[in-house]
DNA sequence: GTCTATAGATAGATAGAC
DNA sequence: GTCTATCTATCTATAGAC
């Protein structure tokens, strides 16, 4: 049945949220879904298989995020505290360092990380329009790498600050780029604040 | 024999650079080594034991790499160059990742990676500063998160023209920097008015 | 103090019962 | 088509030889 797929994959999801890529393993999903874990390698023959299941639906988890996040946001300081917010969801950055970790090694989850960044980008130069700043792709990455790297640095360093100094970063980010479109001679000048 | 353990110390970051975490094993470094994989636990008697020596070597690795890139440094040109650059180097981006996700679960490898970031952040301070840059600390964070980022994304993508991309958005986000401290004519700037 | 044989734990894959 | 018993591989830890 497909129902058991879905069971399975939801809950191997769960793990990747919890643990990381390692904690994904057949004995553990086995005991989440009451299933043997022999019997799982009937829907999914080899591990890889159950990766890349887990990994699409991962990705489709993380693309639809990205777009509640977008549609979240309608000024530049909602977007600072919208996405400081999103850095701060360590259960997602876990599931982001878990798929990149498995592009590292497979390239069919690779291939799955890319239509991810893509999405991301096509999502941050929306966010960028909405914002009336200049939406480039160049402008996209840039925010995209910063929310990547902000989220990143929380989850490993778990600085109890992290949000507060993610949104310190994104408050300049963005304000930044609000300069740049404006004409040259009139731009207004804004010092970001500056902390520890 | 102190050599022995700089032996294993040296086979462990190779396997982290080369695998990640995960592929930090005994019997990988046993084999590297020449040692029986039962006698690496009389040097370090469980697997966070080693994990926490290996973590530490590479923490000082990558300190000193990011005094490395800085010290190339000498103008803005040079420092996107220079960056770019680095965020391409894969086995690089692979050994912080691992030790991320090992900071993720160890609160030993938590502390030392808070250290490196830390050490990071002051040496992109050094920077800013170096190139005439506001050197706010907000400022140095916005600099680490974009590289700290772009490097995950280039690891995880694969894509080719990844240093294109990574060298476009240094090249935006310096470009931005300097316009926050171009205006000198216009708009005499003091140092820290600083307050938190 | 240096090293090894061996046990213990856990993951993944196969052959086959129903 | 659905499910399980079982085997192999791999990693970690312990007890003890020299």
């Amino acid at each position: 049945m497909e129902d058991r797929r879905d069971q399975i994959i939801a809950a191997g999801l769960a793990l990747l949220r919890e643990k990381g890529l390692s904690g994904l393993t057949q004995p553990r999903l086995a005991a989440r879904t009451g299933l043997r874990q022999s019997h799982l390698t009937y829907y999914y023959p080899t591990r890889a298989a159950l990766l890349a299941a887990v990994a699409r639906a991962a990705i489709d988890m993380q693309g639809a995020a990205a777009r509640a996040i977008v549609a979240q946001i309608a000024s530049i300081k909602s977007a600072v505290d919208v996405m400081a917010t999103a850095t701060a969801r360590k259960e997602n950055t876990r599931v982001l360092v878990a798929l990149n970790q498995a592009a590292d090694r497979e390239p069919e989850v690779c291939a799955l990380f890319n239509e991810l960044a893509n999405d991301f980008v096509a999502e941050m130069i929306a966010l960028l329009t909405k914002l009336g700043l200049e939406p480039t792709t160049t402008n996209a990455d840039l925010v995209h790498a910063l929310f990547v790297g902000l989220s990143v640095m929380q989850l490993a360093t778990g600085r109890p600050n992290g949000q507060v100094r993610s949104k310190a970063v994104l408050n300049a980010a963005f304000d930044l780029l609000a300069s740049q479109s404006l004409p040259k001679e009139k731009r207004p000048r804004r010092r970001n604040s500056n902390k520890a």
